[in-house]
DNA sequence: ACTCCCCCCTGTTAGC
DNA sequence: TGCTAACAGGGGGGAG
C-alpha cells in the first residue's frame, strides 16, 4: 500500500513542511533504499546536498520533488516562514511555475532533476525534530540548512526506494514526469487522466478486471485495498474478464474508483497500524469505512451475505459473493 | 506486444 | 510455550 490516498496525504505534508527548504546534508543508512540510483549511496547523497525542494508532485503512488540549486532565489518559491499576518489570505498552494507566469517565455530555469520516491509496502517520509532518536528502519535522512525539522525515509520491508533522476521532456500539453516513471499511467484524480482512453484500453485487456485495475500502466494509484472497494461499489466480481465489461459497467467502475479514492483521501487514508502514517506519524481512519477489504466472514453492508476471501496473485481478494457475481 | 509469476524484504499472527 | 507457515498495503524484470 500505501495507495493513492495515502501517498497524496504524504505529498501534502511534504509540500507544507519541506518545499522551499534547502538540504544541508543527505545520508543513506541502507544502500538498498537507493538501489535504483546508478550513482550509489555516495552519489545520491552528493546529488542531494545543497539542493532545494521546489515542489511536491505525485502520479499514482510515486512522489517526486523537482530540485533547485543552492539557496532559493529571492522572490521565487518564497518560503512561507512564520504565521501569515492577520487578515492576510494565505496563498493557495499552487505549484509555482505551473500556471504562473503565463506565456511560453518563462525563464529557462525549469528544474531538470528531481528526487523520486516510492514508498513500496512500508515506506514512510517523516518530518520531525532532528534530535529525536533514530529508529532502526530509517534508510535515509536529510537535514536542512535552516536547522529545522529533518526528513527521514523509513521503510521496514525496503520495497520502497529513492533516487535522483532527470525530469523527462514533456510532450505537448503533458507535464514533465521523471524518466523512470514514464510508463506509469495518469491516475484517476489528475487532469491528464482520460476516461475514454481508459475505457478503450480496459476493454482490450485479456485479463481479469482486478488485475487490470492494479496495472499501473493502465491506470495508476489503485492497489489491493481500493481495487476491492471499487469493485464492491460497482458490484463487479474481481475475476470478471475485462473485455466482457459493458460500457455502463466500465463507467460504474470508474465512478466507484474515483469515489473511493476521494473519500479515502478526505479521511487521510487507510491504516490498520502504525506502518501507514502521514509525515507527522499520524494514521488515517478510512479503515472504518471499508466495505470489503479485510472483512472476510462479516456481513456485506448491502445484502448481509458474508464477505468472501479468495486467493489472488499471492494476496487476497475480498468480495461479496451475492452482490458481485 | 502482452500477460503472468517470482521475487525482493521484515515483522506479525494464525495454527499446530 | 514454541516453532513454522502464511500473510501484509508494490512493482520490476524476465519468462512464456
Amino acid at each position: 500500500m500505501p495507495e493513492l490516498p495515502e501517498v497524496e496525504t504524504v505529498r501534502e505534508g511534504l509540500e507544507r513542511h519541506v518545499v522551499g527548504r534547502t538540504v544541508a546534508s543527505a545520508a543513506v543508512l541502507n544502500a538498498r533504499a537507493v538501489r535504483r540510483d546508478l550513482a550509489g549511496s555516495e552519489g545520491f547523497a552528493a546529488a542531494m546536498a545543497g539542493r532545494t525542494f521546489l515542489r511536491a508532485e505525485r502520479r499514482g503512488k510515486y512522489l517526486w520533488f523537482p530540485l533547485g540549486d543552492g539557496v532559493t532565489q529571492p522572490g521565487r518559491v518564497a518560503r512561507q516562514d512564520g504565521p501569515p499576518s492577520p487578515g492576510e489570505t494565505p496563498p493557495a498552494h499552487l505549484p509555482p511555475g505551473r500556471d504562473s507566469p503565463p506565456g511560453r517565455d518563462s525563464p529557462p530555469e525549469a528544474p531538470q532533476e528531481a528526487l523520486l520516491a516510492h514508498l513500496g509496502m512500508s515506506g514512510q517520509l517523516l518530518v520531525g525534530d532532528p534530535d529525536r532518536p533514530l529508529s532502526p528502519h530509517v534508510r535515509a535522512r536529510f537535514t536542512f540548512a535552516d536547522d529545522g525539522p529533518d526528513l527521514r525515509f523509513t521503510d521496514q520491508r525496503t520495497f520502497g526506494h529513492l533516487m535522483v533522476t532527470q525530469l523527462a521532456d514533456p510532450d505537448d500539453h503533458a507535464r514533465a514526469v521523471p524518466a523512470p516513471i514514464r510508463h506509469i499511467a495518469p491516475d484517476p484524480l489528475e487532469d491528464a487522466f482520460d476516461p475514454k482512453d481508459f475505457a478503450a484500453r480496459l476493454a482490450r485487456k485479456k485479463t481479469q478486471v482486478k488485475r487490470a485495475l492494479l496495472d499501473q500502466s493502465l491506470v495508476s494509484g489503485i492497489g489491493n485495498i481500493y481495487a476491492d472497494e471499487a469493485l464492491w461499489r460497482a458490484k463487479l466480481h474481481w475475476a470478471r474478464p475485462a473485455d466482457t465489461l459493458a460500457r455502463a459497467e466500465v463507467s460504474r467502475l470508474l465512478a466507484a474508483v474515483r469515489e473511493v479514492l476521494t473519500e479515502a483521501l478526505k479521511a487521510g487514508g487507510t491504516s490498520f497500524d502504525a506502518l501507514y502514517v502521514n509525515v507527522n506519524g499520524e494514521s488515517g481512519y478510512f479503515d472504518r469505512s471499508l466495505n470489503a477489504y479485510g472483512r472476510a466472514g462479516e456481513p456485506c453492508g448491502r445484502c448481509a451475505a458474508p464477505i468472501s476471501r479468495a486467493s489472488f496473485m499471492n494476496r487476497s481478494s475480498y468480495f461479496c459473493p451475492r452482490c458481485q457475481r
